[in-house]
DNA sequence: CGTAATATGTGCAAAATACACAGAATAGTC
DNA sequence: GACTATTCTGTGTATTTTGCACATATTACG
């Protein structure tokens, strides 16, 4: 178990390690470089929610905007914005019919298995110069990291 | 070195637990729920900032709107609202007289220091369960990576 | 059945953001 | 030193993004 006082010494540190990396990732300039290098454009607002759908889709609109942190009115726009571009697609499901999942299209899907393709080739070089051991040791960590702060 | 067989195979999860994690940074009743558990309000926009100058104050605005991945227009606006909220000041640099730094208040800081009270608090229940040795883990190794990615 | 709860979407107004531009200071070059 | 380019900051303006109030449709549950 960790000790309260051993938290307190390393928390800091490691808040602040995740705020650089939040920064990174979270730098709009970011989703376009990537979708440049897919050789691609796209609004900036639904890109994230793209991202969303093909890693969690089909889902509805409710939970879609839970995950992302905004109001269900705006992902519900922005979800039809992503209609009309013929990137995702909407239907009632059957055992709710409250709930149009929305699901990614081929279209949807090919472009982000291309940004998917580019953030890879990021990651190699992010971690070319890592161990074996270093790397999966920090994939397990971040994993329980995620489930313990979701839980 | 990492293999490349190896870092396809564990990167996807990987970014997965890393979009985990974002997704509940960036939630905007986080912030509120800090906030409330410091016993305060604060605009939402305002809040990142807040924390941004507090952690590496004094910074100057191109500075802090990189930090932050949006235009530095929009920063500025921004950082006029909390000095007219009395959080933060600005002061022309000596070194370099073009930039404006600016840096916490006393206000600002009493403020910040009661968010970092409670981000602690969320922390403590997070890590309740882990050893010492995976915590310090953990630490080191997303140091690291953050170091990786900005380089 | 009747009431409450949930999922979705539209109208409208506010908040947040970026682009174009400009002034002030610095850096670099000759 | 003079001249040009670059950097930092900020204002005017338009666009984008977002949320609240509200309405409809469906499900859940007593």
């Amino acid at each position: 178990m960790v000790q309260n006082t051993h938290l307190s010494d390393l928390w800091p540190g490691m808040h602040e390690a995740l705020i650089d990396i939040i920064a990174v990732m979270n730098r709009p300039a970011r989703d376009e470089e990537l979708l440049s290098a897919a050789g691609l454009t796209l609004e900036r607002a639904l890109f994230p929610l793209l991202i969303a759908v093909a890693k969690r889709g089909p889902i509805g609109v409710v939970e879609l905007a839970d995950g992302v942190g905004r109001d269900h009115t705006t992902v519900s726009r922005q979800v039809s914005r992503l209609e009309e571009l013929g990137l995702v697609a909407r239907q009632v499901a059957v055992r709710d019919r409250r709930v149009r999942e929305v699901v990614v299209t081929d279209k949807g899907r090919a472009l982000s298995d291309r940004i998917d393709t580019a953030r890879l080739e990021i990651a190699r070089r992010i971690f070319s110069g890592w161990s074996d051991a270093d790397f999966a040791q920090l994939a397990v960590l971040l994993r329980r990291f995620a489930d313990a702060m979701s839980g």
